[in-house]
DNA sequence: CTTGGAATGTCAACAACACTGACGTAGTTT
DNA sequence: AAACTACGTCAGTGTTGTTGACATTCCAAG
C-alpha cells in the first residue's frame, strides 16, 4: 500500500490482492460503462439486449442473424424476441439474402440509426472522458489487457470488423 | 470534419472509431471476465448475483446488508432473495449487530469460503494470464482507465476496502 | 427431382435477476 | 411518544436468458 512501485522482476502486479482489486475495478467500471444507455432505454420498452443488437447491426450493416448470434452469444430464440420488437417498431429492417435467400440481412432504418446514435453518443462520451483523463499510454494498456481477457473465439469477432453484405 | 489535424497525434486515441473499438473490447472482455464463474455456477442453483454477494462479503467480512446494497446497486428485495438462499445453504452467516441490533453483519462460513475460493481462483487465473501477457505498464493503464470509467459514487466503494465490523 | 440438411422463425415453458409498491417488526434517535 | 432506520417479506411485473419441439424455406447432393 505504502509504495507499490512496479517491479516486473518480482511480478508484483500479479499478486492475488492486485488481481482482486482489478476484478472489482472491472465490475464497477462495467456498471459505469452501461449506466448511460441503460438509463436512456429504461421505461422505453427496450433494454441492454436491444442496445447490443442495434450496436452490432450498425457496425456491420447487412450482417446475418447467424453472425449476430455468434457475436452476441445468445440463443436464436432470445435474439429473435429482441429483433422482432425492433423490426415491428421500424428500427431494424430484415432483407432476404440475394445469394442465399434463407439468410436475413439486417439493417438499421433511419429511426434505428437515430436511436443508435443517441445511445452510443452517451456511451462514447463517458469513454472519451475516461480516456482523456487517463491519457494515451493508459488507453493503450487498457486495450491490450482487454484483448487478452477475451475468449479466443470472441477475439475473432472483435477483430473482424467488416462483414457487410459480401 | 474531413481533416482536423490539430493535435491529431495526441488525440488520435479519442476518435469515434477508436472509442467504438474500445466499447466493443469492453463488451467482449466482460464476457470473458464472467465466463469461468458463470460456468462453475451453472446448474448449481446459483448465478452471477450469488457470486457477487459472496465476493464482497469475503472482501469485507462483517459488512452490513445496507453496505452491500450500496455496493451492488440493487434493491433490497433482489439482494435478499440471494442472501436467503446463501444463508439457508450454510454459505453465509448473518449476525445481529452488537452496537446496533437492527443491523445484520454478514460473514462467510467455511463452505462459503470454499465456494468463494473456487470462483475467484478461476477468475483470477484468467486475469493473471491476461496481465502477464499484456505486461505491467499495460496493467497500470488498464487500471487507470477503469477507475475513470466508474461513477464517482461507485469509485468510493472501490477505494474503501476495509469496512469490517468497525 | 427428390431428399437431406442448413438457416430461420415460432410457440411454449421456465429460470435468474432485476424492478416497484406495500407492509411489518425490531430497534434507535430525537 | 413519535419519527426514523435497518431489515425482511409478500405480491406482482419486466427483461433477458435458457430448453425443447416444430414448421418453413431453400440450397445442394444424390
Amino acid at each position: 500500500m505504502a509504495d507499490d512501485r512496479i517491479d516486473s522482476d518480482t511480478l508484483l502486479f500479479l499478486t492475488d490482492e492486485q488481481l482482486r482489486r482489478a476484478i472489482e475495478a472491472m465490475f464497477f467500471a462495467y456498471r459505469g460503462f452501461t449506466a448511460d444507455p441503460d438509463r436512456l432505454l429504461a421505461g422505453q420498452g427496450y433494454g441492454r439486449a436491444h442496445h447490443r443488437a442495434v450496436h452490432f447491426i450498425n457496425r456491420s450493416p447487412g450482417t446475418t442473424v447467424n453472425n449476430l448470434l455468434a457475436i452476441l452469444g445468445v440463443t436464436k430464440q432470445s435474439l429473435n424476441r429482441v429483433l422482432r420488437t425492433l423490426i415491428e417498431d421500424g428500427l431494424v429492417e430484415s432483407r432476404v439474402g440475394q445469394r442465399d435467400r434463407r439468410e436475413r440481412h439486417l439493417h438499421l432504418t433511419e429511426a434505428g440509426r437515430d436511436l443508435e446514435r443517441v445511445l452510443s453518443d452517451a456511451q462514447r462520451a463517458r469513454m472519451r472522458t475516461a480516456f482523456r483523463e487517463a491519457g494515451p499510454e493508459a488507453v493503450a494498456g487498457f486495450r491490450q489487457v482487454l484483448e487478452h481477457m477475451m475468449d479466443p473465439e470472441l477475439r475473432r469477432h472483435f477483430n473482424a470488423v467488416k462483414e457487410g453484405e459480401r
